[in-house]
DNA sequence: CGGCTACTTGACTGTGGTCAATTGGTGTGG
DNA sequence: CCACACCAATTGACCACAGTCAAGTAGCCG
């Protein structure tokens, strides 16, 4: 095992060498590759930290490397000329972003910030495409990530086309409990992962409003709100604000 | 040459069996095949007409096959539980839609309705994903056109979350004149290639308010509108709509 | 203790959706 | 060939959701 010390790459620390070839093990995208593979590919990774608020990427910034999550978090989003920010997604460990760009080439079309301390791996974009050409079944696995992004998109623009704010709250405490492996039954406790203020910009809204919503849900009985826990009161009309059509 | 009409696929009429393989070289995604690859192709596809207004796919349906559009357009949507329709994509011929639904399997995320008398060319889901095991540039095509669709979904969230209708209208008449060909200039001329209607559907409204939008462009002197024939008369004033912020 | 950020609440306003009535164009059947 | 039906488009009246601005509170870190 010591010979890492020796083979290993220059851009990574001594620690990381030991460890990379480990994450890519419990990456969906890399779990296929022989524990060989997983070394050449960490050789021609970066592992990098970023600090919590830290720019990741830019939008519209040219393409010149893709991503995966190795710890903390990470939020996708667009940024409106007025300042106004959209959340795409909320990218969690053994996750990918930018593969659709790196593939397609020109500029990004979103930006990326940490959230907390966050450690990425970085495979530069001439690599990337190496691999997808040299690996079908790395090829399949990177089509099945892309796959999983559109789907979060298009239910993204569901839900902004079709779902007012309360609908949209509802749904995503939903989701949350599920994330979480909580049932949502009447007195089940979900705890927020992030701010307020980052959830509203999730759900396409602002902060003023999430807070007026989450004080009507409390007023109706529905949800207790006490700081980033929620406790719910009433999972029958927490589901009926969203199916059926909120 | 006639011998095609003795190998000819069961499933294809005689003109069919002549036209497909041509078709498919005018796909980007089969661009790079052989001509013996693309009779392989036109022999596990089938292609099928719809007539004008027949639906295509339902969202949430088993997945069970992928599309390309030979002649004819098709618009991809979501409905709302109240009836509301968001149309995400027009698919012009040689595009391709549900790559990404048949690769994740599942059910389709969306609908697809003929708006015109269309011809698909339809390949059963597991001869795609042997096409695409197969044949490493079929692959990176694939790729590609999902990659597409992932940008226009941005876009679409974009659109949605940070501009006004008008704004939003102004950007898609501009979309549009490049699609014609036409420079954006006082005096250019624009043919709608879908009735008001379906455009306000594309961008996330309803027509009496995109009518609304109109007779306001109008009186502003920014653009003239007579049935589905638009005039650009103040080019800049109609930039202006949506670049830096609308 | 001071300063920063996250959050809350109030008052106000505007965009745009709904409902309803009307017009005009088009294709169908008597 | 005309009458009818149907659909696309327009216009008006109304109003609700949610965004903005502003002020104030609570919690946290240095």
């Amino acid at each position: 095992v010591k010979v890492y010390f020796f083979v290993m790459p220059q851009n990574t620390s001594t620690s990381e060498a030991f460890t990379t070839p480990r994450l890519l093990e419990r990456c969906p995208m890399f779990a296929h590759l022989t524990d060989e593979d997983r070394v050449r590919v960490a050789a021609v990774a970066r592992v990098r930290t970023y600090a919590r608020g830290e720019t990741i990427i830019r939008d519209a910034e040219p393409v010149d490397r893709f991503f995966v999550v190795l710890d903390g978090d990470v939020k996708i989003y667009k940024l409106s000329p007025q300042g106004k920010e959209q959340i795409l997604h909320w990218v969690r460990p053994f996750q990918s972003f930018a593969e659709a760009a790196v593939f397609s080439g020109g500029a990004y079309p979103a930006s990326a910030t940490a959230l907390h301390e966050t450690r990425l791996l970085e495979i530069p974009r001439a690599a990337f495409l190496d691999i997808v050409r040299a690996d079908g079944e790395f090829a399949l696995r990177v089509m099945a990530s892309m796959a999983k992004w559109l789907r979060r998109l298009v239910d993204l623009v569901e839900d902004l086309s079709f779902s007012e704010i309360p609908a949209r709250l509802a749904r995503r405490v939903a989701k949350l409990a599920a994330d979480q492996g909580v049932e949502l039954n009447d007195g089940a406790a979900i705890d927020l992962p992030m701010s307020k203020t980052d959830l509203a910009r999730m759900l396409g809204t602002v902060s003023e409003t999430l807070s007026r919503v989450f004080s009507k849900l409390s007023e109706d009985g529905i949800l207790d709100v006490d700081g980033r826990r929620l406790t719910i009161r009433d999972a029958a009309k927490l589901r009926g604000l969203f199916e059926s059509g909120g």
